[in-house]
DNA sequence: AACAAGTTGTTTTTT
DNA sequence: ACAACTTGTT
């Protein structure tokens, strides 16, 4: 680990006085710093809530007011809706101009780029994009196919197959490496898994499919092998932002790298205590290695917290001061009172739930608004009990995280007839809406696909194929009916607004719908709140490939009705609720075992990506920290009783965290 | 016999 | 919600 240097630059002289904006006034002197250096690479180290936001809006500003065209300015962030959230706010700062930087998450990027230059690789342009349950789909197609499933040693399932692929490709290792290191169990089946891995790729390329690594991954060859195309990107992109910085792999350092070739005037921004994604390949280190690869880079590090009371991060300081490895950086504020934090024993999953509940009553009647408060926890599932008493309580709120509304059932139904029609030769849409109709079964939907596809390559018109199966069998009227409505969309593809077809494959959808599911009221309501992000769109492309890369991620069905709109208690994952912050701030399952997770326990990387975790969860809070956990937990998989608080949490003083018992009141 | 459909116990985090 | 297993249909 190399030492870190910090380097504060003096105050520059106010560029000139007749700027309207007063950098000097709204910024402390490192923000001022950051801000106003508009060239050449910079690092910035952020602690949590140390204004990070503000300062890379400021620099858009200034970038914006010294001359720069906002459509060369590129901002690279974790979600679509934090550029845009950042874009607004600096247009407030200044003016519109501030709306045309370019700006987006990797995989928006990546997606752009790549149907713009599609044809120079030899890309179809209208590829499909696959969301994770459909690159799954397709390993698990795959793995019928090649007979995989019925060896004498089981077979890993689709899910890890699927994970062991996107390991290969995001932290950068052979299939073998992966295998060997986080999967020995299934070492045996080596052999099969690079044929599935080569079979997968081929398939993908066939159909003109992507999944997400595939975006990075085509975006990082084009412009390392097309030396004209990446200076075309890198003269259009002058001024490159990147935000959570430690939470990217080294496929998207490389894009960054590339794009910089002819200016290097790139700015990233992060904090390694705050790095949460190694799963999916990012690596903290990667922060620390951005001065190798930019030489001349100048540090600056933010360190006061303008977030939290000064007993909260006190806390949160503890915790993260025991992380193995870490960078010297202390957070502090100006904000000294409040109340210390406290630690919450309860007897059971009931008892802990009813606590949490109460406890957003009392606050609500106090006068917190319950959109100021946030419940978050280690795992989806861990809410559930919790869901089920705040809707026992009327007590309205919306989950972030976990299952997405994009990923239930009904919605991907309606799509994948979208889907067909923008690329016919997608068969994993082929397959999913042929199995919606009766008496269709995976041999039948496998044999219809194989005559579209031929059709295809014969006359170049999908529907052929499918013809020939609408008479003589029992499906062929169901069958007849999806023709007349593919028919209908592909004849007038281009006059026909997003979600005008969308409309037409409701009316056809509808009945399959009813008949398949109990609670189809509740899902027609997201299929008619489907219907209006639809009507925001001009091509169908543009929204099919937006609902993958940035799904809208509350489902309609989780939102307990409510009069006052805003008024919603949030609940979230500590990694949905990255950059976020609330008056209250409930920390659910601060048990041993669940954060951190029975499954981190083997490795201490892993182990110290929970602690940074609990950091996160910690630092989210400005006033109130409630940390809970259940007492006598049975965990099925590993056959042990939980009790301990979380190890990150124990024997510390009551200075730092205040424990509590729950005393049943009769 | 081949295939479709219904039944029963486990589930990390996400672009 | 998924996979493995079981029952039902053509």
């Amino acid at each position: 680990m190399s030492a870190r240097r910090y380097t504060l630059k003096k105050n520059q002289p106010a560029a000139s006085p007749s700027l309207a904006i007063e950098y000097q006034k709204e910024l402390n002197e490192a923000q001022y710093a950051v801000a106003t250096t508009l060239e050449n690479p910079l690092l910035v180290i952020a602690g949590a809530g140390s204004g990070k936001t503000r300062t890379l809006i400021y620099r858009v500003a200034r970038l914006i007011e010294a001359g720069v065209a906002p459509q060369s300015i590129l901002l690279l962030t974790f979600t679509r809706k934090a550029a845009q959230e950042m874009l607004r706010r600096a247009a407030m700062l200044m003016d519109d101009r501030c709306e045309q930087v370019a700006g987006g998450t990797f995989h928006s990027v990546a997606n752009l780029i790549l149907r713009k230059y599609a044809t120079s690789i030899g890309l179809d342009p209208s590829f499909t994009i696959l969301d994770r349950s459909d690159s799954e789909d397709v390993i698990n197609l795959l793995r019928t196919l090649l007979g995989l499933n019925e060896r004498a040693k089981r077979f890993p399932k689709k899910q890890t197959i699927s994970g062991i692929f996107s390991k290969t490709i995001n932290k950068d290792l052979t299939l073998d490496e992966v295998v060997l290191r986080d999967y020995s169990h299934f070492a045996d089946h080596l052999e099969d898994l690079h044929k599935l891995q080569v079979t997968y790729q081929q398939y993908k390329t066939q159909k003109a499919l992507l999944d997400y690594d595939d975006l990075l991954v085509k975006l990082r060859d084009l412009l390392a092998d097309d030396q004209s195309i990446n200076r075309q990107l890198s003269d259009t992109y002058r001024y490159i932002m990147v935000d959570e910085y430690q939470d990217t792999n080294k496929i998207q350092a490389e894009i960054v790298r590339l794009l910089a070739t002819s200016h290097h005037n790139v700015m990233v921004v992060g904090d390694d205590s705050q790095s949460i994604y190694s799963f999916r390949g990012a690596h903290f280190r990667n922060i620390m290695d951005f001065p190798q690869q930019f030489p001349s880079v100048q540090v600056f590090t933010l360190e006061e917290n303008y977030r939290s009371t000064q007993p909260i991060l006190n806390l949160a300081n503890a915790v993260i001061s025991q992380a193995e490895e870490k960078y010297p950086k202390r957070l502090f504020t100006r904000k000294s009172n409040g109340s210390v934090p406290a630690l919450i024993q309860a007897e059971d999953e009931r008892a802990q739930s009813r606590f949490v509940c109460q406890k957003i009553l009392e606050l609500r009647e106090e006068g917190v608004p319950l959109h100021e408060m946030a419940v978050l926890f280690r795992s989806s599932f861990l809410s559930f009990d919790l869901e089920i008493e705040l809707t026992r309580c009327d007590v309205p709120y919306i989950k972030r995280g976990g299952f997405k509304f994009m990923e239930t059932a009904h919605v991907k139904d309606v799509l994948s007839h979208l889907r067909v029609v923008a690329n016919p030769r997608d068969s994993v849409s082929w397959n999913r809406l042929l199995l919606l109709i009766e008496g269709i079964g995976p041999r039948t939907s496998q044999s219809i696909i194989a005559a579209v596809m031929n059709s295809i390559t014969n006359s170049g018109h999908f529907l052929e194929g499918l013809k020939s199966y609408c008479k003589g069998s029992h499906y062929s009227t169901a069958l007849q009916e999806l023709y007349t409505l593919l028919e209908k969309l592909n004849e007038e593809n281009t006059t026909l607004m997003p979600a005008e077809k969308m409309g037409w494959v409701c009316h056809y959808y509808l009945p399959l719908l009813k008949q398949r599911y109990d609670d189809y009221p509740k899902r027609i309501k997201d299929l008619e709140h489907l219907q209006t992000l639809a009507e925001r769109y001009k091509e169908t492309e543009t929204l099919l490939s937006d609902l993958v890369l940035e799904p809208p991620n509350e489902s309609v069905s989780d939102i307990v009705a409510s009069d006052h709109e805003d008024e919603r208690l949030i609940l979230s994952t500590i990694h949905s609720a990255k950059g976020l912050e609330w008056h209250t701030v409930f920390i659910l399952w601060a048990l041993d075992g669940r954060l951190p997770s029975l499954h981190s326990f083997m490795s201490d990387e892993e182990l110290e990506e929970e602690r940074r975790l609990m950091y996160v969860a910690m630092t989210r809070a400005k006033e109130n920290l409630f940390v809970t956990y259940p007492v006598k937990i049975f965990d099925r998989a590993s056959g042990s009783v939980l009790s301990k608080p979380s190890r990150f949490i124990e024997d510390l003083d009551q200075n730092l965290l205040e424990t509590w018992t729950l005393i049943e009141e009769s």
